[in-house]
RNA sequence: CGGGACGUAGCACAGCUUGGUAGUGCGCCUGGUUCGGGACUAGGAGGUCGUGGGUUCGAAUCCCAUCGUUCCGACCA
């Protein structure tokens, strides 16, 4: 083992797994820490992982009717404090311009948390018959909450995220809207992030500021905690009332539409972060991986060893592959460490001795297992291996969140999930928010949400022992 | 926002107690030899000691403030 190892090694998992997370996040060169408190310079490979997801999402919402705009980055304060609940919601963390070039300001610019007020302006605007819905608008831009404790990704200052804001005749559609939009990202966390989610409604206590339901995909992390990934919100025509929103229905009646809103951010990326990493750093799913294969070349000054590394660059690049040949002049070793730490899915080597044999080695990142292949069989053989290594990738952090799963029939057992077993506790509840404030109070675990699987296994509640109306799933959250 | 720790070269740190020329390892640059799991060698570049103020003839070192990072709580995507 040489020096330099230990100044480059990031922290073991089980000696820490904070500073593990923290160390991967710097090391792989996914950010850096700027000179503000909670805002991030997004790298160049942490943020072609966010353009990865980006173009994914952008596609599909895309296909399902919901169009890109972009709304100001600001708010007046007069017209944030329209909606009540949403102020009450928002209003302790935001960060306010108060002045403008030399002139103090006369109603602030906050800005923008989110965009649901802005939205509500301007739909109050251009929405005036029913033959205007429904209107299906989506952002991406990076909005900024004063945040009093930051980690990078999983809660920042600032953050990128996408937010769509819908408008719809009906109840129904509206609700229906959430549901599907839930269900895009249900889809991308099976086919690009390889997470697995449980996915439900929150519980009153945990929903959107100013939503009458919020729907929600909740991924589970190594050490047992919760991660909110991804939620999605019908607001019924509350916004729509207070903002004054109406429309001619088909009836000649001047009515409210329904309103959605939905939103991912960049703290996907620290869910694939845990979800996926090890000792060695990054492990990335292979259809966000900025580079899905890198090809080390050994000896490369040796004839024919760097053509052949340029000739299988070529071939994958023609499979529209994302592949990165590496042929600095470090040494084949440091390389290796190099790609694993930043986790590429797989790597290529090409040495003489591979030349010699008409064979190309290579390696997987999730599992570490070495193959060998036929120089002839590259283009047959790649492509079905990347999709292989998600269904593993996808599949091993499914195994973990079923084992990770437990019903918990007492509040002691329900300590012994959240505090020895670690993941989440399916627990059975009458419906009483007091019952969910002493499971908080007394655990430091809060609802995750009643999943959408509503099998119940008991009819007494938890804490109460009253009949128990609702399956809910329970964790300790990030 | 409350409690603890930390801030000196790109990274990890020493120096501070007892004020007096800013150091070590890795990384980086140039050349040569290497190359199948973080190579070796010769030479070289690089620092407002987080920032601001104070004490002093003199501050990385002592005092005050402030900003940032991190851990533990409370709050939140």
């Amino acid at each position: 083992m040489k020096n330099n190892f230990k100044n480059e090694a990031i922290t073991r998992l089980e000696d820490d797994y904070a500073q593990w997370y923290t160390d991967v996040c710097r090391k792989a060169e996914l950010m850096d820490y700027s000179s503000v408190k909670g805002f991030i310079i997004y790298r160049p490979y942490g943020y072609a992982i966010w353009e990865n997801i980006q173009s994914y999402l952008d596609k599909r919402f895309k296909q399902t009717g919901h169009e890109n705009v972009y709304m100001p980055l600001v708010i007046p304060t007069s017209l944030f404090q329209k909606e009540k609940d949403h102020v009450q919601g928002f209003a302790p963390e935001t960060l306010i311009a108060t002045i403008g070039g030399t002139t103090k300001l006369d109603d602030p610019l906050i800005i923008r948390p989110t965009s649901e007020v802005l939205f509500c302006e301007h739909f109050s605007k251009i929405i005036s018959s029913y033959r205007d819905l429904p209107k299906k608008y989506n952002q991406w831009c990076s909005v900024v909450r004063w945040e009093k404790t930051t980690r990078p990704f999983l809660r920042g200052s600032e953050f990128l995220w996408q937010e769509g804001h819908t408008m719809h005749e009906t109840e129904l559609e509206a609700r229906q809207e959430a549901l599907d939009m839930l269900q895009i990202y249900n889809d991308m966390g099976k086919d690009v992030l390889a997470i697995p989610f449980i996915t439900g409604i929150k519980t009153e206590n945990e929903k959107f500021a100013g939503a009458v339901e919020t729907y929600t995909i909740e991924a589970l992390m190594p050490d047992g905690k919760a991660l909110q990934s991804g939620t999605t919100h019908y607001f019924g025509d509350g916004f729509a009332k207070a903002f004054n929103i109406k429309y001619q229905d088909r009836n000649n009646t001047l009515v409210n539409p329904h309103q959605t809103s939905w939103g991912v951010s960049t703290r996907l990326i620290g869910s694939i972060i845990m979800v996926h990493g090890d000792d060695n750093g990054l492990s990335l799913p292979p259809y966000i991986a900025p580079t899905q294969v890198v090809i080390i070349p050994i000896q490369q000054n040796k004839p024919g060893v760097l053509a052949k590394a340029r000739d299988l660059k070529a071939r994958l690049d023609k499979l529209g592959l994302r592949v990165k040949l590496d042929d600095s002049d470090r040494t084949p070793g440091w390389k290796f460490s190099e790609y694993e730490m930043k986790g590429v899915p797989i790597r290529l080597e090409v040495g003489p001795r591979d030349l010699e044999n008409g064979h190309i080695s290579g390696a997987k990142r999730y599992n570490s297992e070495k193959f060998v292949m036929e120089d002839a069989d590259l283009e047959k053989t790649i492509v079905p291996l990347l999709s292989d290594i998600h269904d593993a990738m996808y599949q091993k952090a499914l195994t973990y969140l079923l084992d990770h799963t437990t019903e918990a029939h007492s509040l002691e057992e329900l300590d012994e999930v959240l505090n020895t077993k670690l993941g989440y506790a399916k627990v059975m509840w009458d419906g009483d928010l007091e019952g969910l404030k002493l499971i908080k109070e007394r655990f430091s675990a809060t609802a995750r949400c009643m999943p959408f699987n509503q099998a119940g296994f008991s009819d007494k509640c938890i804490v109460s022992g009253k009949k128990a109306k609702y399956l809910v799933v329970v964790a300790k959250a990030y």
